[in-house]
DNA sequence: GGGATTGTTGGGCGATCGTCAAACAGTTCC
DNA sequence: GGAACTGTTTGACGATCGCCCAACAATCCC
């Protein structure tokens, strides 16, 4: 039923976003890998793991991860036509942590001897 | 054999503490309010849980968490007589990801409310 | 409609995690 | 030496994790 709707998955409000659960997120080298591209690519990214090099994963490994960030509040996911449009909600981030994204940004940079 | 001696626990050099290693260090409750503790009561802290409100754990819990956080990188502790004093490596820590540790300090504040 | 494409869901598997309990080792003090 | 104290180590347990596979749902295009 292509109506053309943008629909959003569901996912934690700003105030509901858990440093904790943030944390554990990201404390996965897959997790910490799609921060990272999603930081610097923005939103046209879907789940093809071909782009991502993780090749290696299924897809459903790969979904399964974007839930995991989608649910701690790192992602947002848009549906469109068949794919899905991500984007690190960063503004939003911004707000509740201030200065997070940058740091861990900047740390993975740093520890890959940027 | 009480000599006297200070002897530090094995932690990893500053090069080798990976940000996904200290991310899942603290990706969990009690080692994240472990964290706050040491950043804010330095060094004379040891493994007491009474004075932490870790009541509920066993001691060989906090132990064990104790020792996530040091193989982290994120933590250092030197054996004296029978106690171990636990301090954060804020100096290291700030040196290979600079900003990290205020973040995620003021994170947990913010986070609480204050 | 029908096939191809994209991603989710559910089940299953081995590995890791957080916890406790018991045993152990080192230190302090009598 | 021996008792008390502090923390580590080992083993066990259930829960969760990361992964794959198969089945499913939704969309696009002919």
């Amino acid at each position: 039923m292509g109506d053309g709707r943008e629909e959003l998955l569901p996912q934690p409000d700003i105030q509901d976003i858990q440093l904790e659960k943030v944390l554990q997120a990201l404390g996965d080298p897959v997790r910490l890998k799609l921060l990272a591209i999603y930081a610097r690519e923005g939103e046209q990214c879907d789940c093809d793991p071909r782009r991502f090099g993780l090749q290696h994963l299924h897809k459903s490994t790969v979904s399964h991860h974007m839930k995991v960030l989608r649910d701690a509040g790192v992602t947002s996911t848009k549906v469109v036509g068949r794919n899905r449009h991500v984007r690190l909600r960063r503004e939003e981030l911004d707000e509740r942590f201030p200065g997070l994204v940058d740091v861990l940004l900047a740390s993975l940079d740093a520890q890959a001897g940027v």
